[in-house]
DNA sequence: AATCATTTGGCGGAGGGGATTACAAACCGG
DNA sequence: CCGGTTTGTAATCCCCTCCGCCAAATGATT
């Protein structure tokens, strides 16, 4: 109810248009812009002209369609003219990359580190240190503008002040990560902070399996259960930036304590822990550990098998209360969870069935994540560039200043 | 991505953002309009100007304030001007009220019914007549203009025809409630169709104990269990209007079957059904079977308190559920909920505390429904209107065409 | 009672932005 | 080589809000 619209605001929602157009789909001919965005050959041509001048996109002769008529210039963003930094804290792997406008990714470091060595301290080190070797490795000189900086955290995030307020796995409890992060890296930049899974969400509807749904359920499986939710096309993040937490629903009341101080939730029965406790490996394992049990399943290995039907029940369970709740269109399936698709499948499908009423159960697809482990990292690229995005116009009027000074 | 905006849009937002204002905060002066929507004194002019040309608005010399300056005449909606026919089928119950832009009622009426005449012929018979005895009552003449029906229905509605997925409290399934009731009515309008829940989280947020919040949940509890979302200011429908469907949460995996098909549902633990039963109440007694326990309960029956205390804890479980999946800032308890709450309360906070996230728990607040049993017609109402709210340009424009008619 | 300060309403002009229209350019097919 | 078709360009128009100025209405001050 705030909405005081002027002149001026139709033009910055018709660039965020043309630009949001452009790096959701890629490269997109002048009258594609047009049909998209239902604006006229006029105003699209003003509006690119404006884009163009600010070096954000270029334009280059498309291929010949064969059809009758003036061939259309086809109309690229830049990759290199706007970049952002990613970064990942995983529990026990680090990551970086830099991503241009359009979602290309031009470089990508992952960095495996103990699960002993998660400091608040360290971990940043690390982290600017990972995110040092980006530049350093030659071709700087290809990227013109940093435009926004995200991480993406296995934890409870603030997002109002990107702060984390709670990471079970980690022991860190009320870390301004953001602003941390921002004085290590020597930035004016706001650092976001934001849930892994959250971000997976994001990245696997703008770029994976969830291109163009509107409502989605993304589950993240790591040591932790995560999720990120997108409701009407845009990502669910609740009052706080808490929203999403689906690992912490009790859905068993036998069950035992979890880390997070609460009782009999969900991921005491779905993690990592709880299936290589079923499969009879140590629990604090890891990832190689579920590796092993992945290769015993395949060599027909009776108990594991069990553990993942176990699993795939629970995950069941959880997905059908979700689903009923939620009516998603498509629920994706990530991180351990994708890696242990094929055998939790037939399981969690059938209950999934079972439990979810029955027109709701119907418009709903299961699928595992496309993006696999780049998920949260690609996610975080997408929202650093939201800024951006919002309101490429703020972007050009700065940088068309800059550019006036140099030439004059 | 499919925003083309051009200057019409611009107005066409603005006159909007003034109706929606007034309609949602009660008549406002000038000034206080152009404080909440940016806009300046010359844009509002023009705008009021618009609307009282249509008539939907009038001006009136507001109280003076004893400050200084020239005071602002106060712009008031007309709630004459443009009516919605609102109405509800619950299982024991139907009810229409005829709801003036504004928000005021000028008419409501109230019929129980026989739960055991629940055939869709009998309900829609019945809904027209009382819809019918509305206007009959006199001073039907200050109604202008009819903009919207909507019927709040106690089932899974597929809002984007209008039909009733399934109601298993009434047997019916694949109902085309919405095209029935407008052949009923003989109107042209779309008869719009919402799940109870669904709308009185709507009028919650807009007319009662939700107020202005923006991730907000309202609980219903009425024979089953029903829940609407607030998500980002926003009713959220879900991808085919199932959305909410809280009560069939799989949260007691020792549950027994229940009617949706599925087992261990929430509304098997919390429902009315589950109440009577723990209090040793006859299971079908209804409402009038629920006042009895809470009888029992002012006289300290160890059974009935025994029996609130059990169903306090089972809601508690399932609201720390949903609390940590969408970090709501309000939860709000409508219906059987709203009516038990005194009793219900202790061990639903002691419960949502002990099961959600410590950060999330201490965003949220629990309070009953302020608007009660008229919670999902008032929101019948709002949705009606919603069409109007979104574009009152075209109503002003097209006043004098048929597209906005009564038809009698 | 008269005057000043303050706030608001009314009006005309200005400026920004996209739509419309007419025309030129580029490609296809015959 | 010449229409048919589609696209890019430019001039013009229309729509909408903002700005500045003045008038109106009220309280406070003298």
């Amino acid at each position: 109810m705030e909405l005081g619209l002027r002149s001026e605001t139709i033009r910055r929602a018709n660039l965020s248009a043309i630009v949001r157009a452009l790096h959701c789909d890629g490269p997109l001919s002048r009258s594609e812009l047009g049909a998209r965005t239902g604006l006229t050959r006029s105003a699209i041509r003003v509006l690119i002209g404006e884009l163009s001048a600010a070096g954000l996109v270029d334009e280059l002769n498309g291929p010949l369609l064969g059809t009758p008529g003036r061939p259309s210039a086809v109309v690229r963003l830049r990759p290199g003219r706007a970049v952002v930094l990613a970064l990942e804290v995983a529990v026990d792997y680090l990551a970086a990359a830099l991503v241009g406008i359009g979602g290309q990714v031009l470089r990508m470091r992952r960095a495996d580190r103990s699960r002993a060595s998660v400091s608040v301290e360290e971990t940043i080190a690390d982290l600017v240190a990972l995110a040092g070797t980006l530049t350093e490795d030659g071709g700087g000189d290809e990227i013109e503008e940093l435009v926004g900086i995200c991480v993406a955290f296995a934890g409870i995030i603030r997002r109002t002040d990107d702060v984390v307020a709670v990471a079970p796995n980690m022991g860190w409890r009320e870390v301004p990560l953001g602003v941390l992060l921002a004085q290590a890296l020597g930035t004016r930049h706001r650092v976001m902070v934001a849930n892994e899974a959250d971000l997976g969400a994001l990245a696997e509807q703008r770029r994976g399996a969830g291109a163009g749904v509107q409502e989605m359920l993304f589950i993240s499986g790591e040591v932790g259960v995560g999720g990120g939710l997108i409701i009407d096309g845009r990502p669910m993040t609740g009052a706080s930036g808490y929203g999403g937490e689906i690992g912490h629903m009790p859905l068993n009341p036998a069950g035992g304590a979890c880390g997070c101080g609460s009782f009999g939730c969900w991921e005491l029965e779905v993690g990592e822990q709880a299936l290589l406790a079923l499969a009879g490996h140590p629990i604090d394992g890891g990832r190689t550990e579920v590796d092993r049990v992945l290769d015993d399943a395949r060599r027909g290995d009776e108990r594991a098998l069990a553990a993942f039907d176990q699993v795939g029940k629970w995950l069941g369970r959880g997905v059908a209360g979700l689903v009923n709740v939620l009516n998603p269109q498509l629920v994706v399936l990530g991180g351990l969870f994708q890696r242990v698709y094929e055998y939790v499948e037939p399981t969690l499908r059938t209950e999934v069935q079972r439990l979810t009423l029955g027109p709701t159960a119907a418009v709903v697809t299961i699928v595992s994540s496309s993006l696999g482990v780049d998920a949260p990292l690609l996610g975080a690229a997408e929202l650093a560039f939201e800024r951006l995005l919002d309101d490429p116009a703020s972007f050009a009027e700065s940088t068309t200043q800059a550019e006036w000074r140099v030439v004059a």
